[in-house]
DNA sequence: ATAGATGCAAAGGGTTTGCACTTGA
DNA sequence: TCAAGTGCAAACCCTTTGCATCTAT
């Protein structure tokens, strides 16, 4: 991330602007709203930088090719929506996991998603 | 599944021995203990026609590519070791979890997955 | 001017599929 | 016997990489 290229600004515009994980197919559709002439490697190959600059952080769902995110918030857990797919942040926690660790395991961190539908899809 | 090869003898004995989820390859590498000749392809394709019929259930961790375990059990959630990487069903579930869906969305299910190190990684 | 960034297309890794051969019933 | 099942290799999909070209500085 060394220059600051047309391209570089659409997609830190993209994530700045969609507030929710984005994936690289979604950041290259926003993206060329802003800069036609983007392409799927230069997505990649920007989301991969901005991941190693502490800029982004990888969302990963269970059986999903991942998305991004910008980083900085709290620690913090998932929505997904099973009809539009798209993904949300929700605040808050469990909290109360040691206790589902067996006996000798050592647990040091945890994923929660919760699936079901945005309020979008649910006004149906 | 119409038939009863020695290789899907040896792919339903490896998962009814080892009672852990499994990747294609932890199959393979087993099955071949049981049948020299298995071949990767026979593995997926024996897998997906036992997920078809409801013997086996796919395990979707973050980030990894599936794994499957027997159907059957109730409700669960996985413990994975981050120093062998293996996977482990624990029991119980954290509950209370409605309330971490933003307002108007709709609840249907959760995923919990537990990240440390497992009974034997922790003795070491 | 020139090293970094881009776009295309080819290469990679894991999974699936086409096809000729093998085998269970 | 003979259709279902297998193994191999090619095809696939998504992501990464090589290379010639372009561009920010």
């Amino acid at each position: 991330m060394e220059r600051n290229t047309k391209q570089r600004d659409a997609i830190r515009q993209v994530f700045e602007e969609i507030a929710r994980p984005l994936g690289p197919n979604e950041v290259l559709e926003a993206g060329r709203t802003r800069h036609a002439k983007l392409g799927i490697a230069t997505v990649y190959r920007t989301i991969n930088s901005l991941v190693d600059s502490g800029w982004l952080v990888p969302v990963e769902l269970p059986g999903e090719p991942p998305r991004y995110e910008r980083a900085g918030s709290e620690h913090h857990h998932h929505f997904r929506c099973r009809t539009c797919t798209r993904v949300f942040e929700i605040h808050g926690c469990p909290g109360e996991l040691k206790d589902l660790a067996p006996a000798g395991f050592r647990l040091e961190s945890h994923e929660v998603v919760l699936y079901g539908l945005c309020a979008r899809c649910a006004a149906d």
